[in-house]
Order: structure tokens, then sequence, then C-alpha cells
DNA sequence: GTAATCACG
DNA sequence: ACGTACGTGATTACT
């Protein structure tokens, strides 16, 4: 039998350090709960004890130790933040069943201690869990340590026993109390004897064991004479410290390792689960709900009519209805042969309408159209996807006033999912109920009419409860009018910009990748007899043994699971054998094959188009992503990888203009920012890399270096993404010294700039959140953390988001605005793609001129700065020449 | 499923 | 003393 007792302390903390700040809605913080259940949930797994148990600290003054005065005084305090969260890990270890132990007096090592004796004696074995390495010196034929270990937001296990310690210190577990007795502790307040380090104390227990034995010996031992002095000089404290650093293995702790056996967790486990928004970690740990509602959400207190639409004349009826209400919610399965709509028609009562194409007996298409046209109001949940089914099939699309996905992510955008059952816990603490063999996708249920009705159901409801929440909230936080003019409409345009697709040059795709081909494999053949042998080349473990084992080229930069092989790295040994160019030109040729050439070429349609899909509810910042395929990453900055570009053209007579706004981030920092310097380097006009490059360096711009042009550039960029100076001179290639005079001359330059980020990290402070100019928000509390990494990196994202956001936000208006216009001008030109500050269209080639001034016009003119907004169109035959 | 790498703005 | 720029997605290797 195996029991496992977790140091509670030990493990929290790791947790609460290692993880990102959590919180549920209502602000409670939660990660270092969660975090402690991740961990528990993969011990378990590795461990499969029999049972298992946690200790805790308990902080009340411990007698044991008063004697050594302040023991522990120097350990800092518990955060306010992980204080919060241990009485409800306390609650929720209690409602998993499984048993805690806390002792006034005792420590949890002591406690520990005396467990893992406990369980020896009762014949079990014991693994200690904990972060504290103090606890090795438990370590027995029956009792292990595993070590666990933060790094990265990744924890690790080591696992010891008395092999893996005795490999590692060359003494028995037990000594690992004499090495603390001379080394000391300072986190412990364990003074060890005063001059010897870690280095003297490991060769003496290892020559001698105990300190008993150590000090028996004296003044025969084997070391230097000012150690020796110092040993004799400290036994006294050796003694003592030998003492502080036993843990007990008999306090008074009355303990049967039978009564931790594993047992199932309570009922109040799932209520609780579901309050601390641990939604994942319910089915992790198999949590039932008591009793599994199927009953719709009664959000109010409705009377609520079902209504089955079964001819032309309940359609009549229900249409007049719809008409006339304020809004409906609607739902509808992907393939349009089901849609649910709810209605309100007085304070008390409701209507939920079930359509379904196999029992209806009238024209199911009118029936549509009817309803997806603008004279009836429609609240849904995930617009875009919808309107873009409806374009598909075409119907109508208008009449819509609010997304439920749209506007949870507006509320935080860092959620994550906003799938509705998603939403509904996160909103109302509640489980959104759905029949019991339902799978969490409703849209998986073609076939299944019954219990598509409940879902529906219930899924309707749902969104009608969250449009009720969720737009008050909107208006609040002053995101309305980012929601009703940029994000609302844009499903449409990006609904029509996917169904509209790219086509691409499938021949010559082919071709490239067939010319890619043969180029890797001579490469692959040059590289195998560079090397010596063959091996996988994409394997950057093997990779990296070849090159710096075997070839034993200077590994001198860093080190993950192993040596690093990226760009960086061999660019920089590039000279030192004529295999690093080889792998560097292959990696550059595998990538174009298997991501662009090989991977497109499965994306395109039968039509000879490639659709991909913008992602909405995504990015932290309020950009769109680009997915199956991503579109948004298409190659530019080689020559090689340009020619990937090529393939993208328009259809026959047509061509593509794409147009793109001239540095946008770095004219929105100098009208955000309000420094004077920079504004008039954009007043100017001419290059801002090089009229910055002029300021810094106080030369005239004709005499600026191409240098100092790039050392400009480097540092605009770096102070739009919340620059170090460390990353700074790995970006440059200069001295960290060097680094921080280019920063202390440009903030010299632009003092207005620095004034800027002193204030917005300041105001994210007080508020929790950074914003826009047209408020889109990021919650950042990354800023309260005690982690110092996580506060820094809060403190970047701060100065990065209004930045970034408020392109996006800009790039959103124009988009929709050049969508209204083309339409308004009745041009045959549509968007086809957009790749952050940039827009693609494709017209017929009679439209290119038209097209190009209609571009660029209204994506100046959707902002008004305090300096220009500019922005660029060409047009041509593909996307290459496009680009201009 | 995660890590490493590399493509984009 | 530590770790190091913001935001994404796809592919490959490997556990």
């Amino acid at each position: 039998m195996k029991l496992m007792v977790i140091d509670g302390n030990s493990i929290v903390n790791r947790a609460y350090y290692g993880i990102r700040p959590l919180t549920t809605r209502d602000g409670l913080y939660t990660h270092a709960i969660f975090g402690f259940l991740t961990t528990l949930l993969r011990l378990k797994s590795e461990e499969e004890p029999d049972a298992l148990c946690v200790t805790f600290d308990v902080h009340a003054p411990t007698f044991r130790h008063q004697a050594a005065e302040s023991y522990k005084a120097t350990r800092k305090g518990m955060p306010e933040e992980l204080q919060m969260q241990m009485p409800v890990l306390k609650e929720v270890l209690d409602s998993l069943n499984i048993p805690r132990y806390e002792m006034a007096g005792w420590e949890a090592d002591d406690l520990i201690g005396t467990i893992s004796r406990k369980c020896e004696a009762a014949g079990w074995d014991c693994v200690v869990v904990t972060g504290d390495k103090d606890s090795l010196q438990l370590i027995t034929d029956h009792t292990k340590v595993k070590l666990v270990s933060t790094r990265m937001g990744q924890t690790t296990t080591k696992d010891m026993d008395e092999a893996a310690f005795r490999e590692q210190y060359g003494f028995a577990p037990i000594h690992m109390i004499d090495l603390k007795a001379l080394m000391g502790d300072t986190s412990d307040n364990i003074p060890g004897v005063p001059g010897v380090g870690e280095k003297t104390a490991m060769g003496l227990v290892q020559k001698y064991g105990s300190i008993d034995a150590l000090y028996a010996k004296m003044p025969d031992i084997e070391a230097k004479p000012a150690a020796l002095r110092k040993l004799q000089e400290g036994e006294e404290s050796a003694r003592q410290s030998h003492w502080l650093a036993t843990i007990v293995t008999d306090a008074p702790l009355e303990f049967v390792p039978e009564e931790n056996l594993v047992r199932q967790p309570l009922e109040t486990a799932y209520p609780l689960f579901l309050k601390l928004e641990f939604t994942k970690l319910i089915e992790k740990f198999n949590l039932q709900a008591v009793e599994q509602s199927v009953e719709p959400v009664q959000e109010k207190n409705f009377t609520v009519t079902a209504r089955q639409v079964l001819s032309e004349n309940d359609a009549a009826e229900l249409l007049e209805l719809w008409r006339k209400a304020d809004y409906v919610t609607v739902m509808a399965l992907p393939d349009l042969t089901g849609v649910m709509v709810d209605c309100d028609i007085s304070d008390t009562e409701a209507v939920s309408a079930e359509l379904f194409f196999e029992k209806y007996q009238g024209d199911w298409n009118a029936l549509l159209r009817a309803l997806f046209s603008a004279d009836i109001k429609k609240v849904t949940h995930e617009l875009k996807d919808l309107i873009r089914t409806l374009l598909a099939n075409d119907l109508p699309a208008e009449g819509f006033i609010f997304d439920t996905a749209l506007a949870a992510y507006l509320l935080d955008a860092t959620a994550g999912s906003y799938a509705l059952d998603r939403l509904f816990v996160a909103y109302y603490n509640a489980e959104l109920p759905k029949p019991v063999h339902l799978e969490s996708d409703a849209f998986s249920l073609l076939g299944d009419t019954v219990q598509a009705e409940a879902a529906f159901h219930s899924y309707t409801s749902a969104v009608d409860a969250l449009y009720e929440t969720l737009a008050p909230k909107l208006k609040e936080q002053g995101m309305w009018e980012l929601f009703e003019t940029a994000e609302l409409p844009l499903c449409r345009v990006l609904a029509e910009m996917e169904l509209a697709g790219c086509r691409v040059d499938k021949g010559a795709l082919v071709s490239f990748g067939e010319m890619l081909a043969k180029r890797i494999t001579e490469l692959e053949t040059s590289i195998y007899d560079m090397a010596g042998e063959t091996f996988n080349i994409n394997s950057p473990k093997q990779l990296g043994e070849i090159l710096f084992g075997k070839l034993g080229l200077p590994h001198g930069k860093k080190t993950k699971t192993g040596w690093s092989t990226n760009v960086d790295v061999l660019e920089k040994l590039r000279y030192e054998a004529p295999i690093v160019s080889a792998v560097l030109e292959y990696r550059q040729y595998a990538k174009l094959k298997s991501t662009y050439a090989d991977g497109l070429l499965k994306t395109i349609d039968a039509d000879g188009r490639i659709r991909t899909s913008f992602q909405m509810t995504v990015t932290a910042t309020g950009r769109l992503s680009s997915t199956e395929p991503n579109l948004q990453n298409i190659p530019t900055r080689t020559d090689l990888g340009s020619e990937i570009r090529r393939m993208f053209v328009p259809e026959e007579g047509c061509v593509l203009v794409d147009a793109d706004y001239s540095q946008i981030e770095l004219r929105l920092l100098a009208h955000i920012s309000g420094d004077e310097n920079m504004k008039n380097a954009f007043l100017s006009g001419g290059d801002i890399h090089t009229a910055t490059a002029a300021q810094v360096f106080h030369v005239a711009p004709e005499d600026v270096t191409p240098d100092m042009r790039r050392s400009a550039k480097a540092v605009n960029f770096g102070i739009v993404y919340g620059i170090s100076a460390f990353s700074l001179s790995q970006d440059i290639g200069v001295s960290v010294a060097e680094a921080k005079a280019y920063m202390a001359a440009y903030f010299a330059t632009f003092p207005g700039v620095r004034t800027y980020m002193d204030a917005v990290v300041e105001t994210a402070k007080e508020t929790g959140y950074v914003e826009t100019i047209l408020h889109r928000r990021r919650n950042l509390p990354e800023l309260t953390s005690s982690n110092h990494n996580l506060r820094a990196f809060g403190e970047r994202v701060a100065l990065n988001m209004p930045i970034q956001g408020t392109a996006a936000d800009v790039m959103k208006l124009a988009m929709v605005a050049v969508w209204k216009r083309l339409r308004s001008e009745g041009l045959q030109a549509r968007l086809v793609l957009q790749v952050h500050d940039e827009l693609i269209v494709e017209c017929p080639e009679s439209e290119a001129e038209t097209v190009s001034r209609l571009l660029a016009e209204e994506m100046e003119r959707v902002a008004e700065l305090s300096v220009p907004l500019t922005a660029e169109a060409h047009w041509g035959r593909n996307w290459l020449e496009a680009k201009g």
C-alpha cells in the first residue's frame, strides 16, 4: 500500500508564483488553488497512491522553535492574494474528501515526518510531495520524496529515493541534517558553522557522515587549518543547528494510514468548482452535479409558451409577433435545418418557437427570408458564422443587433473561450441546462430532434439572459460605440470576405513546391555528408546533438530542454562550419514547403480559391486572427518567401488592390502621447526612422547612416512593445550599456513618450486595466502580482495594448467604411483579406484606380489624429505586385 | 498535448 | 537575483 502526503504550503506557494493570476467574475483570486489542483491531478496519475493527504502549517507561534528567537522570521509573509486563497483551498480539499492535517505548534514538515514514519510502521510506502529540500532527510527504503519545482509556468517533479539521493549528494539521506548543521540555511534561520559554506560542508559530510562522527575525530580531520578552527569554534552552533534542522518524526498526531484511502468527492465539490469557475477541472476530477437539471433557463419569471411551427399559418402568426417585438433571440443549426426563436411578448410572457425543416409544411426558404430580414431585430451568439451561413444560402442577413460572444469578448478579451455554456457559468455561476447525454457542442445534434429542441430551448434562453446582462455592461464600460460601429457591422464584412476567399495559382504553387523539394533533397545530402551520418534535421534535439555534440560547435546560447538551434544561434555560427549555412537554408526551404507550398495546396477549394476563417474573439488586443489557413502570415520578408505572394491572384479580368497604413502604430504613439517632437517628425513627412535617428543622434537627416537608422528603428519598435535595455541590445546586437544609452537619448528627444509610458502604467495599476481610444479594454491582473516577472510583463502589455489595440480599432472602422462605400458606389470590388494594417481587395481592372483611391481615402478618414494618418494603395496582377 | 521553430504585423 | 519586447497560427517532433 502506498500513501502520498503533500506539503500543502509548499505546493500552493509554487502554484501561486508559477501561474499568472486568475480571478473569477467576482474578483476572487483562484490561480494558486487552480495550480494546486492541477499539480494534484498530475501527481495522482503519476503515483496512483492508495491513500492521500495534505498537511498545512498553522501560522501560530511554534513553541519548539522559540529558543531560536526569530525562527523563520526572514521568510516573507504570504502575499495577501495568496492568503485569501488558503481557506478556499482547504474548503476545496474537504469537498474532494481529501484529509488534511494541521496542528498548532508544528510545521508541516514535522507532520509529514511523523506521517511518513507512521506509514512505515504500518508497513506502508510513503511518497512525500514538497518543494522543500529539507524533507530529503526523510528518505528511507520505504519513503521517497517527490521534489516539485516550477519553472516558467511548468511544474516538474523529480523523484528522490535513496539511490537517487546518494547519486546526487554522495551520502545517506539522513545526513542531510548534518549538511545543514554545517552550512546553515538563511531562509530557515539556521546558523550552521560560520565560515563553512556548501562546498566544505559537502566534503565533510561525504567523508565523515554525521557531525557526531566529525567532532568525535576532532582535531584529526582533513580540512584546511582555517576551516578546522572555524569548525572547532562553531561546534555549539553546529549542534544547535543540527537540532533545528531535524524534522520531527514523533509529533503527537493521531494518524492511521487506512483513514486516508482515496475516496469519492463530496456533493459539495461540484457547486464549489462551478463557483470558482474551474469548468475544466470538473471533468478532470470527474465531478457530477447532484441533480442534473434539464429544465430550460428561467431567468425571468416568465410563462414560456412553446410553439411548433408546422404550417404557414403558424409562421405568419409568429412573424407578426416577432416584427412587433423589441427583439428576438435566435440560434440556428449550421446547415439551417433547425432554428429556435425566443421572443418576449409582455413582462411576464414569452414564446419559444421551434422551426425544423423536416416538420415544416410550407416554404422553408421563404420563412427564413422573412426571419432574417431587417424588420425583425435579432440577438444571437457568434453572429459572423451565422451570417456566413445565411449568405452562403442566398438568404438575407439583416437586422442583427447583438452578439453575446462578441460582447463577452469585449468585456474580457483574455477569457479564452466564449462558448455559451462557459459564459453561463462565468456570469451566473450556473451550469447551462442541457440534456444529459448531449455533447457540449450544440451543433452535433442533427438527427436527434427531441434533444435538439431541448438544447435549443435552453440555449436561446441563455443568449437572451446574457444579452440583458452584457449589453448594460458594455455601455457602462464605454464600449457600446465600439461594439455598434466596429465589431457588430464587421461580422457582415468578414462573413463576406470568408465566403469570397482568395484565388491562388495552383499550378505555380505545385511547381514551386517541386522546386523546393529538389533543393531540400540536395541540402539533405550535403548536410548528412558534412555530419558524417544521417539524422532528422527537423528535430532540434538531433540537430543539436550533431552540431554541438559531434561537431563540437560552441553552443554558447541558451538551453531549455537541450541546446537551442534557432536562427539567432545558427546565424552566429554561420561561418564556423559550412553545415550551419546548409541547415539554415534547409530550414528556410522546409518551412516554405511544409507550411506554405504543401500547406496551402491542401486548403484550396474546388473553385481554386482559398477561404480562411477570421477569428474575432481571440486576441487580447482587439486584432483579428486568421486560421485554417492562416493568411496573415504569408511570407514577405525574403525574396524567396515573397514568391508565395505571387501565387495569390485575382479572377480573370480582375486585379488585386493592396492598401496599407504607413506606420500606424508609431503615429498612434505620437498622437496618444502627444509628444511634440514626435508629432513634428510625422508632420514634416519623410521617413520616421531616419527622422528619429536624426533627432536622437543630433545630426541632419541626410547625415543619418544606415546603422543609425537601424538602431532608431529598433528603438521605435521597442518602445511600442514596452522596451527593456536587455532586449533592445539583443535585437540590435550591441551591449546592454549601449542600448541603455540609446534609450536615454530617445527619451531625452521625446520626453512626452516617457511621460506617457509612466502615466499609462500608473493608471493601469490604479484601475486594473488599459484601454484604447475607443475604450476597448484589456484587464491586467498581472499588475498586482507579487511575481516580478509577471508584473513586468503586465507593464509591457500596458504600454503596448493601447497602441496595438487602437490600430486594430482603426482598421476595423476602416473595413466597415470601405465595405459600405464599395457597396454604395455600386462597385464590383470586394474585400478579400486583412493583414492587420493592410487590406486586399479584388476588383475588375476597370475599377482598379477608383478602388485604390477609395481604399486609401476611407482608411485615412476613419480617424482624426494630431498627426497625419496615411494609407497607400497599389494594384497588380498578384499580391506581390499589388504590394507596390 | 507540449515544445521548438518560424512565418506575419 | 532574475529574466528579458507586443500580438498571432501552423508544422514537426516527441512524450
